[in-house]
DNA sequence: GACGCATATTCCCAAACGAGTATATACATT
DNA sequence: AATGTATATACTCGTTTGGGAATATGCGTC
């Protein structure tokens, strides 16, 4: 049964956050490090976790991994991206993810330039 | 977050079967053995499990224990149980389940009083 | 080819999980 | 009070999880 696994992707606090800043846009790891405010190697792990799962999809541009949603997601998958989206809207803390994502990608435009701009 | 713990009891397949038969109708404990078809004991753990996470309540009629979704349930575990409503219409083992439970109900009439006749 | 940056992987630990076996509790009947 | 039935809890075990520290890999630049 695919369904367990997405729940097991869900059941954590920080691969939360990652899903739901990826269903704004893709985004490279450091991104998730500035905006979750979290370690690389916590970020990095949980988006292998994600990865193994087939939860997101990753390519790598010079230096930088760029994380997705998978392009063509199963039935499952929509429907849960999108409860997960429904439940997440009042919660100060994602309220605070995507206010800071929404300042990270006006700052530098599209996120792999930000990245290099730094 | 409450989300957390929503998904944490998602994650099973046997607390799945459980949610997805109890969206129906409430159940005793032996209802789940009959239908599932696995032991008391872990039938019994998974329901202390979902139970410590306010997903069931639960009520004694004599020897019985019946489970029932809680009454007032969360807009978060409202959304996630249609959503879990919704994934699994199809699955040959749910559906399975769904049949199960169909028999059981007309078998003997109303939850407590078929464990009573047996 | 040496260095720097972004990311992944390995090793380690403590905690939680899922399952089974055995035992305990609660209630009803006699 | 003794017994039977339904359910819960304790104990144990192997596995998974989440996290941190350290190290490795991949790529670009000089």
């Amino acid at each position: 049964m695919e369904l367990i696994r997405i729940y097991e992707c869900l059941c954590d606090r920080t691969r939360l956050r990652i899903l739901h800043l990826l269903m704004q846009t893709p985004l490279c790891v450091c991104h998730f490090q500035d905006i979750l405010g979290e370690p690389q190697v916590k970020i990095s792990k949980h988006l292998a976790y994600l990865r193994e799962r087939g939860m997101v999809v990753s390519k790598r541009d010079a230096n930088w991994m760029i994380y997705s949603l998978p392009s063509r997601p199963s039935a499952e998958l929509t429907a849960n991206l999108q409860c997960l989206q429904d439940c997440v809207q009042t919660d100060p803390v994602f309220k605070r993810d995507r206010k800071k994502l929404a300042v990270a990608l006006t700052d530098c435009g599209p996120p792999r330039q930000k990245a290099r701009l730094k």
